[in-house]
DNA sequence: GCATTAAGACGATACGTCTCGCCTTACCCG
DNA sequence: CGGGTAAGGCGAGACGTATCGTCTTAATGC
């Protein structure tokens, strides 16, 4: 089934390979994702087209692996334990909304998410190698305050942590409203509100 | 300021107005957003490209308008108001649901959501023409809750519509689940949670 | 030595502009 | 009013540029 012949990735240049996500990295920013061109990253790189043709099936596949390149730095910890889960998911989502105001982060992560819109396979990957780490520590992080009481039993706790992270994404992706701490706060109490047991 | 000669639009013709919208949404379907080019959908409406310049500056912006005409044809008229807050949203969301599980609807609207995620300006004209009215009668019928003491009195209505409909569009848009009758119950009864008042 | 590499030629599209007559429309004048 | 005319939109498609994805070549480096 091997299609196509693949290449032998043991003899694969990795300068190459840094210099191309570099080069995506730093175009998808000046220029944006529409006038992303395969060619300019090869130019940019220093790098022959099908360098990138031959590890990549498009540009969106290289933004992605250079994306995932930078933020893999960041190993996921989970999320911290206070034993206060609002100031807990407060502080995180406060970091988070830094990290999505900033440019730098913006151009490509957008690029992206638009990318998977239209395309299903990118958007599975897209959502489990970015998405998917980044909900699950929420997940967890409220796991454990439902063991601790600090949540109803009943309540379904992956829909609450879509309730905390999707109206913020969202707000981000459509430009609908800006991310400040005022509304990461609002958002965490109002969600909080709902799911703390019933005496 | 009359940037390059403004047409004339009481010359336009409606009926190549009209064949390039439906050119436009038939081809999205077809051929998905990437493949779709201002040449093919000029040679299926039988119009010269010229007449697609003239009067948009782009195929997001072409397919923006044939969406919104299509949809226009459905008047908001507000949410129902059985009194029973928790049904009537289930109600609306789930029609809502089966909408967006419409093959004829996805394809436009996913392409239109992410055109406008990397282009500013095209996203405040599909936040305005086409989500911020959706988003308007749930915040008008929340307001009417919280007027009858359904929904507790500080709440940020705002923030509450979006705790309803981010995760809903979010699921949506990124493939991260399916939009069935079951969720959308889950989804309202977990917001309605923290909105209804405290003894 | 052999597969990957940088460089770029290549044909195929699609871009956005332009030019060409044709045709419709707005409006003027009788 | 209502017919005539000029302006401008119209369909068609040629044009030069840009990028696509493939292919060829010679050099490089493991």
């Amino acid at each position: 089934m091997a299609n196509k012949a693949a290449p032998d990735a043991s003899r694969r240049s990795e300068r190459s390979r840094r210099a191309i996500f570099d080069a995506a990295l730093s175009l998808v920013g000046e220029v944006g994702y529409d006038k992303l061109t395969i060619e300019g990253i090869a130019s940019r790189a220093g790098v022959g087209k099908q360098t990138i043709y031959r590890w990549w099936p498009s540009k969106a596949a290289v933004l992605l692996d250079a994306f995932t390149a930078g933020v893999d730095e960041y190993s996921t910890q989970g999320l911290p334990d206070t034993g206060d889960l609002a100031a807990d998911l407060k502080s995180v989502l406060r970091a988070t909304a830094d990290e999505f105001n900033d440019p730098v982060f913006q151009a490509p992560y957008r690029a992206l998410a638009a990318a998977g819109a239209n395309d299903e396979e990118l958007s599975r990957t897209f959502v489990a190698r970015l998405m998917e780490p980044g909900t699950l520590v929420y997940v967890e992080r409220l796991r454990a305050a439902q063991e601790a009481g600090e949540v109803a039993a009943g309540i379904d706790v992956r829909v609450a942590v879509e309730m905390l992270l999707s109206p913020f994404s969202q707000r981000w992706l459509m430009r609908t409203g800006e991310l400040t701490y005022d509304y990461v706060d609002t958002l965490v109490d109002l969600v909080l509100r709902g799911l703390r047991p019933r005496d």
